[in-house]
DNA sequence: TTAGGATTCG
């Protein structure tokens, strides 16, 4: 972007100017001289017309004053640009604005001036890497100046393209293939977008300069499209490039700041601009799912396909078709993963680095069109490689299945390979957290998981060391008590209750057999038990409170911020969502709590991905309040909290700016029942085992919120990799379609308590105490 | 021109 407008705001600029730039002096300006890092800075005093050269190349010259040094002998220079870049400077450049240039050209002149003026001149060109900034002033005043320079962009929303028409648009990226080389000269970008319009665009970008292509790196990203090219395919409408296409995007996340990625040597930024994408965004917070938070490699599941974002340690050409890449992101794969056999000379990367990280990287094999690409990429680099296939597999000499993780040929899904830059948010993210790896901690720790370990357990498959193991040791321990001795089930069952026993015994049965109807909620005021509220409940009561429209005199107060919006469905619905401030301010959408009126399920559960608490609310008519508490009063994460009913007496919401004030907002349901006047429900596991030991047999309840499992209660309905850890669990513990003298054991400690029945007291036993050993699942 | 979203030969 060799030339950028920029605005200013109070007399700084939005945009800081790259870090490794200084300033220079117009004083010590010297032909010859290394003049890489630095810049010059200075007011434009005079500007020429616009001329072409005798070879055709437009030529543009303009006097530039350093005001700081008003009083200097020499405080003027000659800047002549050339090139593309004389034409786009002669379009936006004023007198008066501030102009700065880096990747300058310092020419002396053959006699010396008397005009107060350098005797060097500077030229700017594309070609030599210059860099142009323009600061120019708000333009509040001199509307009528403004016109000329920064014309006035008309932006079609999605529902109004027509046929065969060029226009300009916004979008919020719905899907998207990084650019790859195209079968033709150009390479490719596919870019889905929809906007408030609900509308979709399908648009295939071309360029031959991958960098005039959008910087789009994830699902939400906002693009601005000036001059795309509308026409009609298959019955609805698509975009293609045009001549003078330009893009710019932006972060989709709301709170980030507002800085283009931008393909195009010269655009135009202002508040207008700043304010749609800042209205993009909220619109897109609960109208696009974004895949929830990104895959690391400790999170990969076989038969998946997933987006890696990763740091490039080593590459290799594997074959014709396909490519080695070997990357890491600082978390292990849980399973062991494939090794491509490729030769040592092959191999391109910093050995000590790759001998390191042996248990760490991942080999990728990419294929295909992909191979082109990847051959290109630089050790050191951040890539995301977008749906990478993960395949689970067994070669003839393993006992073990490994993890292979393919890039297949072809661009389906987005599948492909970006370049991350350094400054993207996620890339930081990443290297401070590579940084944070202590690469010889691991290895000591972690390199039982390596295959070459796995393989020293010789013909022995896991399975059967797995049963060997459950059959001598017990699967539950105990987490108390280990002093106190066996007690058999027949004296458990002849004795009085209440008391407490250790036993040893098998699990013949338990119910319920399917385990998410084991999920209750529990007050623990009331000691009550009720089941969870299905989403129906829950849509039901927020279609009755949406047709309560948002109260606007509750907008805006002095703990929280307002947005409000109504929907473009045929039958409209009002919108509003309060941010709640901290210290006066907005805070990144991450340890944010909202509150909504007006939302759909759909819309609720975008949000908590976004946000760090959602609140649904209603508006009465002096104050906001919570829905009926059969619905959540609280989502956080992927769990919805509810309130007793019996038990809570609900409060002003206001009393939600008291946790907004504390330091650090941490924003715990515990806190926010507490301050709202609710008392909250506990998610229990529920489930009744059946014992047995050669003596007797009983009944025994297992009341757990996390401890037996090992999983919260809370998240198990939402998990389906925690409902499936649970289901392995249980069938370690009572291994379906066995004889009872093949169940392993459990030790478990109960207590026996009695209760009062119609006609005579009944005992009741339940476990506690106990927990599922370590090495089971 | 190229691609026109809608996973996999390896």
């Amino acid at each position: 972007m060799p030339v950028q407008l920029l605005k200013i705001i109070e007399g700084q600029s939005e945009i800081p100017l790259p870090s490794h730039l200084q300033k220079e002096n117009l004083k010590h300006l010297q032909e010859g001289c290394d003049h890489t890092n630095k810049y010059i800075q200075g007011v434009v005093t005079l500007s020429y017309p616009l001329t072409k050269l005798r070879d055709g190349k437009d030529f543009f010259k303009i006097v530039v004053q350093d005001s700081d040094n008003l009083g200097s002998q020499i405080n003027s220079i000659n800047v002549f640009i050339y090139g593309k870049m004389a034409e786009d400077c002669a379009k936006i450049i004023r007198q008066g604005e501030t102009f700065i240039a880096a990747g300058f050209k310092v020419i002396k002149l053959p006699a010396a001036r008397e005009d107060g003026r350098h005797d060097c001149h500077l030229e700017v060109s594309e070609e030599a890497g210059s860099v142009i900034y323009i600061y120019t002033k708000p333009r509040t005043t001199a509307a009528s100046e403004t016109a000329s320079v920064s014309p006035k962009y008309v932006y079609t929303p999605l529902n109004r393209l027509k046929d065969g028409t060029v226009v300009n648009l916004y979008g919020i990226v719905k899907f998207f293939k990084p650019p790859y080389i195209s079968k033709g000269t150009d390479y490719c970008s596919i870019v889905t977008l929809v906007d408030p319009s609900n509308v979709k665009l399908t648009c295939s970008l071309f360029s031959g300069n991958l960098d005039s292509l959008p910087k789009i790196y994830k699902v939400g990203d906002i693009v601005r499209f000036h001059r795309i090219k509308i026409r009609e395919y298959n019955g609805q409408m698509q975009g293609i490039t045009s001549g003078g296409f330009a893009s710019l995007t932006f972060d989709g996340t709301i709170g980030a700041p507002v800085v283009p990625r931008t393909s195009s040597r010269v655009y135009t930024f202002m508040d207008e601009e700043q304010k749609t994408i800042e209205e993009l965004r909220i619109w897109a917070a609960s109208n696009i799912s974004i895949s929830g938070s990104a895959t690391k490699l400790s999170d990969v599941q076989p038969m998946l396909f997933f987006d890696l974002t990763c740091q490039l340690v080593g590459k290799a050409k594997v074959d014709g078709s396909s490519f080695l890449l070997k990357v890491w992101d600082g978390t292990k794969c849980p399973y062991p993963t494939w090794k491509v056999p490729v030769e040592a000379k092959d191999l391109e990367g910093e050995k000590v680095l790759l001998h390191q990280l042996r248990n760490l990287a991942v080999d990728i094999l990419v294929y295909d069109n992909h191979v082109q690409l990847a051959e290109s990429l630089k050790i050191g680099s951040f890539l995301r490689i977008y749906s990478i296939h993960v395949k689970q597999a067994s070669a003839d000499n393993e006992d073990v299945s490994h993890m292979e993780f393919h890039l297949h040929g072809g661009t389906c899904y987005g599948r492909g390979i970006g370049l991350l830059p350094e400054s993207n948010p996620d890339v930081k993210e990443l290297k401070e957290f590579l940084e944070s790896v202590n690469l010889t901690d691991r290895q000591n720790m972690e390199s039982t998981c390596s295959m070459d370990i796995d393989s020293t357990f010789g013909n022995v498959t896991d399975l059967e060391l797995h049963l060997q193991r459950c059959q001598q040791l017990s699967v539950t321990v105990l987490t108390d008590h280990q002093d106190l001795s066996t007690t058999e089930l027949k004296t458990v069952t002849n004795s009085t209750a209440p008391q407490q026993y250790r036993i040893r015994a098998k699990l013949r049965t338990y119910k319920p057999q399917k385990l998410h109807q084991s999920v209750k909620l529990h007050c623990s005021k009331c000691k009550s038990l009720q089941e969870v509220p299905d989403r129906d409940d829950f849509d039901f009561i927020l279609h009755g409170s949406a047709s309560t429209a948002p109260n606007p005199e509750l907008y805006n107060t002095s703990w929280y911020e307002s947005v409000t919006w109504t929907t473009q469905e045929q039958k409209q619905r009002e919108i509003a969502i309060h941010f709640v401030k901290h210290d006066e301010m907005l805070q990144h959408p991450e340890d944010t709590l909202i509150m909504i009126e007006g939302g759909t399920l759909k819309e609720i559960w975008k949000l908590t991905k976004r946000f760090k608490c959602v609140i649904p609310v209603r508006s009465t008519e002096d104050d906001l309040e919570l829905l009926d508490l059969s619905a959540p009063f609280l989502l956080k994460g992927n769990v919805k909290y509810y309130g007793c009913k019996q038990c809570s007496t609900p409060k002003p919401m206001k009393n939600l700016s008291s946790i907004a004030a504390e330091q650090q907002p941490s924003w715990e349901p515990t806190e926010i029942a507490q301050v709202l006047g609710i008392e909250l429900l506990q998610y229990v596991f529920i489930m009744k085992f059946t014992l047995v030991d050669e003596t007797a047999s009983l009944n025994a309840y297992l009341f757990d919120y996390e401890k037996f499992f090992q999983i919260p209660a809370s998240e198990i309905l939402t998990n389906n990799f925690l409902q499936e850890k649970m289901q392995m669990t249980m069938n370690t513990l009572c291994p379906p379609g066995r004889k009872l003298g093949e169940l392993p054991w459990l030790e478990c400690f109960i207590k026996s308590y009695n209760v009062r029945g119609a006609m005579e007291n009944q005992v009741y036993y339940q476990i506690f105490d106990t927990t599922i050993a370590e090495d089971v699942v």
